[in-house]
DNA sequence: TTGAAAGCGCTAACAC
DNA sequence: GTGTTAGCGCTTTCAA
């Protein structure tokens, strides 16, 4: 292999013209006569020609990617909104490089490393922990144009990202809008320094004029449904019991209902239960469940806006841009 | 940008030696004394040096990079592989290069197009379409390393793929054994010209004796849940109503369940139900779903297993190679 | 209208 | 121990 890979050499030799005018014509210049462009263009497509983008990219100083480092492949929420980057940059010429922490500090760093020895023009990270984030701030300091999808305060780095405060905010709003005086939240993001949903529901609760004992919160260890499930045992088993339930992703809620289900409980005539995201799964599993909706859309869109305008002025150090997306409420049966 | 990157010259410059110096020390070489090495690595530190992977891949003719082509991201089945498949290469220290085709063949020649001309060592493909592989086999010929991740018999290609024949089989024979004797199959690949697990299906029936009329297609014309929930609409409607339902995927199933719900149907004493993956949902949904487990990890193995073998054999042309992965039954509460 | 030469950042072969 | 040279496949001046 490799040297069985057709060049621009292999073109020009059998067509008995040199590498440049090879070159020339198949990037399309309309200055060479149409005999000589035919000519070209057909012994490339017989000889099944790809152009090596390593090579070109060396020159050009650009390889048109985008690189993307991803907390979780597994979690639909984040795999819709790489998908909606892949098809926004695609639109703009951009490709997209994957890459997944898996919520590892260590891959992280090792992920950033790999996409930027891959030379990717710009990079956007859903980062894994909040308080060690000065491996990012360095890249940002190198001039490489880099952007966060998780809101971290004074990090001094480019951000658009929901807004979680605003998202537990609403969550827990709405519940006590239906009643509601001690509600649970499963949340085991803390760990990682961050706790927006939670605060932004304990907001919820303080303005409402609600005890502090309003609110409690659960950690689920985990963010499969079955983390959910054990979670909501737990919450279950505290005293004062909770007639409320927020969880801080669909999946936690979806293992919620399920222990419910098993337990005899009906949502949400005995626990009220909302979720965060708005995945497929929140639609369709047994109560369909009142979230917080994800706009990937959003995110994706001024994402994408913000890292190519960093990219193509060359990264001129503008400020810091921070942009927050409010997200909405979505009412279904489980509240 | 660009410009502002450092570069082997750099840290050259700065520490007086030469650029192959400085290459050797930052790949390890132990013949350098340690003082010299120790200055360098710290110079090549201070800079934040991050190695051109473009020029080194373009000397080494190899990326250490395997292109895999999705035909759905947001598909939790296909992801997991993929996922899997990114751990396996890691840890022969490949990396791996997304590209998804959503199951457009435009997408997917774009996509392949795209793998080959980044220099990517091998490709892995989940194949859009049966019934138009040429370029699949035109790159094969050209002596690239590819695999398909989905049986399409008499390509001459090397497979690695779950035997959906078989899967189709097992789970139609479950139902039989049940006792069922009128099943509609939700199916809607068949316009791609894979009706495997139909086929399994129909498999079955004959060799329970049953009469051909005993097993139905319904085509749920799209992959979502929405789709199994219209589906199932459709299957009710049909006369004589069946028993059970054999949905392709656990999406489909999950909303066909979803359906039986709606209208007062109870699973598995109405409608008896399977489905196809074993996702983490249809374990959670309402009624736990009988289901045929898509084992991720063993396409995984296998796959990379035998991509490498092409890739580090120069792929020196053997015999293809078919690889059928049996999958099992894995029951539940819905059947 | 076409070709020759230089060079992108790196590695490898061979000097010294 | 360390430097020099050539060259990976391509694009880009600059000549002819």
């Amino acid at each position: 292999m490799g040297r069985t890979r057709v060049r621009l050499k292999d073109v020009a030799e059998a067509t008995g013209y040199s590498v440049n005018t090879v070159s020339l014509v198949l990037r399309g210049s309309s200055r060479l006569p149409l005999k000589t462009r035919e000519l070209i263009l057909k012994e490339a497509e017989r000889q099944n020609y790809v152009p090596n983008q390593l090579a070109r990219s060396l020159i050009l100083q650009s390889t048109k990617m985008v690189g993307l480092v991803l907390t979780d492949i597994m979690n639909p929420t984040i795999t819709k909104t790489a998908r909606s980057i892949e098809l926004d940059l695609a639109a703009k010429g951009y490709g997209v490089m994957f890459a997944s922490s898996d919520n590892e500090l260590a891959n992280e760093k090792r992920a950033l490393n790999h996409l930027q020895s891959s030379q990717v023009d710009g990079i956007l990270i859903y980062p894994t922990n909040r308080s060690e984030i000065s491996h990012i701030q360095n890249i940002a300091k190198s001039g490489y144009p880099i952007l966060m999808l998780s809101d971290i305060p004074d990090a001094n780095l480019d951000v658009v990202a929901i807004d979680d405060i605003k998202g537990g905010n609403i969550a827990v709003s709405h519940l006590i809008e239906q009643g509601h005086k001690q509600i649970t939240v499963l949340d085991g993001a803390k760990d990682l320094g961050n706790s927006d949903k939670y605060d932004g529901a304990v907001a919820a609760v303080k303005a409402a004029g609600l005890p502090d004992s309003a609110i409690k919160i659960v950690d689920p260890e985990g963010h499969a449904a079955i983390h959910g499930f054990a979670a909501m045992q737990k919450a279950w088993a505290s005293t004062p019991r909770p007639t409320a339930i927020f969880a801080s992703t669909d999946s936690l809620a979806i293992g919620a209902a399920r222990w419910c289900r098993e337990n005899n409980l009906n949502i949400p005539q005995d626990v009220a239960l909302v979720g965060f995201d708005n995945t497929e799964a929140a639609e369709f599993c047994s109560t369909p469940l009142t979230t917080i909706n994800y706009a990937s859309e959003d995110v994706s869109k001024h994402a994408v806006e913000r890292i190519l305008s960093r990219i193509e002025a060359d990264n001129a150090t503008e400020d810091t841009v921070i942009t927050l997306i409010k997200p909405n409420l979505v009412t279904r049966e489980s509240s």
